[in-house]
DNA sequence: AATTCCTTCAACCGCTATGGC
DNA sequence: TGCCATAGCGGTTGAAGGAAT
């Protein structure tokens, strides 16, 4: 018995849009919104599509402030360190990148950026082995950065995989503080703790240029300021403050494989910090 | 110029998550 | 609590166009 599907497929055109279909779909959309409901939306709109299919052309074509083509280098840094931390969550991965869709997102990495990564001599964080290979890549901030401009950045929550590393090395961490269902204002880079420690001391600006090898080496620097702000490091299901992970060796208790499946860390502003501590 | 191969990306498929009843 | 409809997501496909032969 198979799956009811979501439309009759003989009664629906399928393939490429027309110019006509999409001004159709978007007068319909910009004039009557989507009503909650894109299954009866083509009837109503007076198209012979299915419902998912003007759902995906909405999403990913006619919506106001969709960009296509020509990531930049920023952009791209984005993907690589969210794809390290996070794998493919491309819906994830692409509202860290303003009118980039998860389609775009997953196509640009399937098509250039895992090419490009492999070409500069670096496999996917899973099969790195404990060779001599070494990436560099930039982690741009935003201009502003940092308080109140900062990427709105979604948390890791839902993948196990740092605490399933951690188990298997019989590590045990301090406590950790539960994150916030909403969390705002924070920067997220992926860095190796052990070799990259995160300030203790209030920032301003950062210069999050790094490399990254297998044995997880690299270099940071960080500017201090007279803000208020602090850091604070996203571990699996919770935060710790750096001063304690920075303290915590994982060089010493990961092997080379483990250690590459590195925790994220976040930037958060001093409101946000001083709301959750 | 014709053919084949390769790359790109829009669109589809099928599964899971979510919310309403 | 269970069922159903719909939304959302990630993997995959295939048409189109460019590059190579």
């Amino acid at each position: 018995m198979g799956r009811t599907p979501c439309c009759d497929k003989t009664q629906v055109k399928r393939g490429p849009w027309s110019p006509e279909e999409d001004n159709t779909l978007k007068n319909y959309v910009e004039k009557h919104g989507t009503g909650g409901n894109w299954i009866a939306l083509p009837q109503k709109a007076g198209l012979k599509r299915c419902g998912k299919s003007c759902r995906l052309r909405w999403l990913n074509y006619l919506r106001p402030n969709i960009k296509h083509g020509g990531f930049t280098e920023e952009e791209d840094n984005i993907i690589l360190s969210l794809y390290h931390n996070i794998g493919s969550r491309w819906s994830v991965i692409a509202s860290q990148l303003p009118g980039r869709t998860d389609n775009d997102v997953k196509n640009y990495w399937n098509t250039k950026l895992k090419k490009k990564l492999l070409a500069a001599g670096k496999t996917s964080p899973s099969t790195t082995t404990a060779a001599t290979t070494t990436t560099s890549f930039n982690l741009t901030p935003p201009s502003s950065f940092p308080a109140d401009n900062m990427l709105p950045y979604f948390p890791i929550l839902e993948t196990n995989s740092h605490q399933e590393m951690l188990a298997a090395a019989q590590i045990s961490l301090p406590e950790l503080m539960e994150i916030p269902e909403n969390v705002e204002n924070s920067y997220t880079c992926g860095l190796f703790p052990a070799a990259n420690p995160l300030p203790q001391e209030p920032v301003s600006s950062l210069s999050p240029s790094f490399s990254v090898d297998n044995n997880a080496s690299g270099s940071s620097s960080w500017t201090t300021s007279s803000e208020d702000d602090k850091f604070l490091a996203e571990f699996g299901s919770g935060l710790l403050p750096c001063d304690v992970l920075n303290s915590f060796d994982f060089q010493e208790k990961l092997s080379d494989d483990q250690i590459n499946y590195h925790p994220s860390f976040a930037y958060y502003s001093s409101s946000y910090y001083s709301s959750i501590t």
